[in-house]
DNA sequence: CTCGAGTGGTCAACCAGATTGACTATATCG
DNA sequence: CGATATAGTCAATCTGGTTGACCACTCGAG
């Protein structure tokens, strides 16, 4: 049986399907990565927390909530738990005295570069099956998607199930 | 701020979170359509199961939790509440007195031809912004990356996060 | 300056969707 | 035949959330 049952029935609207599981089986290469280097499993949410720590020097928990898409008390404990295994920490807010400032450590800001160079390499495989010219368009093509359907706005990350 | 930080680092290895947020993207289109409709927001995980029922005769609760990448017991709560909501029903199995058999109900028949009309126009919505050219381009390559990276396995459907 | 409305973060209770464990009836195969 | 495996169900437990509440703090209109 080839691929899933799902894709073997040639009706229209496969696409989102195909986006989803190339996307899981991304993931799960990146996660093998991980687990062949004897790194943490750390999750998805992990990822983002620490991406979006790192791009946002002013970050606090509720913004964190927010580009999430959960609650503030989920994304504090989130946050208590990378903090807790050394990843994250949180520091007094310059300005707003009920807040905290999230902040990587170096042993956080390292395991961002690695995944950035895990992703690299998981994108690189998809490269060699499809070549870099259709990577590129995949990329372009996605992005204007995204772009025409959210313009300014930000994108939901957290996957429904 | 467009789209979400995570994309204005010009980094490589972004292809898979855009192919998650892409898909995101088409599910909430997907699912506000049926709120337009006025019709149950069932979840994805439900749609699997609809579309795994009705592409397999002789499906069991077992061999839908494989399917859905789920323990059995999950798999059969699951069921229970389609059946509860009449989408599904159990039959007994024609060889195996442990076993029943999953059949979609004609009420969930009609959900799944609906479903299927549904996610070919929001696959139509993509095609809007990049042309039906690359969309049948972005199909092509990614069920030549599941194939390289699965070959006749199945792929996992369940999202991580 | 005051004060009412709103907010950041924490604690606690609760929830939904899962997993693990167990069990009984049934199936399989040497 | 009997040992092992399995389908489905029940029950307990777990995990990652949400909701509710609360206190200290912030903000802005009057």
């Amino acid at each position: 049986m080839p691929l899933s049952p799902d894709f073997t029935d040639p009706r229209p609207g496969q696409v989102p399907l195909l986006l989803a599981t190339a996307y899981r089986t991304m993931t799960d290469r990146f996660h093998a990565r991980l687990a062949e280097l004897g790194r943490e499993p750390l999750r998805p949410a992990h990822g983002y927390t620490f991406r979006y720590v790192a791009s946002n020097p002013d970050a606090t928990t509720v913004d964190l909530a927010a580009h999430l898409g959960v609650t503030k008390q989920a994304a504090s404990k989130a946050v208590t738990e990378l903090a807790d295994w050394g990843y994250v920490e949180r520091r007094p807010h310059p300005t707003d005295k009920r807040a905290q400032v999230l902040a990587l450590t170096r042993r956080g800001r390292d395991y961002l570069k690695l995944a950035d160079r895990l992703w690299a390499e998981v994108e690189a495989g998809l490269a060699e099956v499809i070549g870099r010219e259709r990577l590129a368009a995949l990329d372009r093509d996605l992005r204007a998607y995204l772009d025409a359907t959210h313009g300014d706005q930000a994108v939901p990350l957290r996957p429904v199930w």
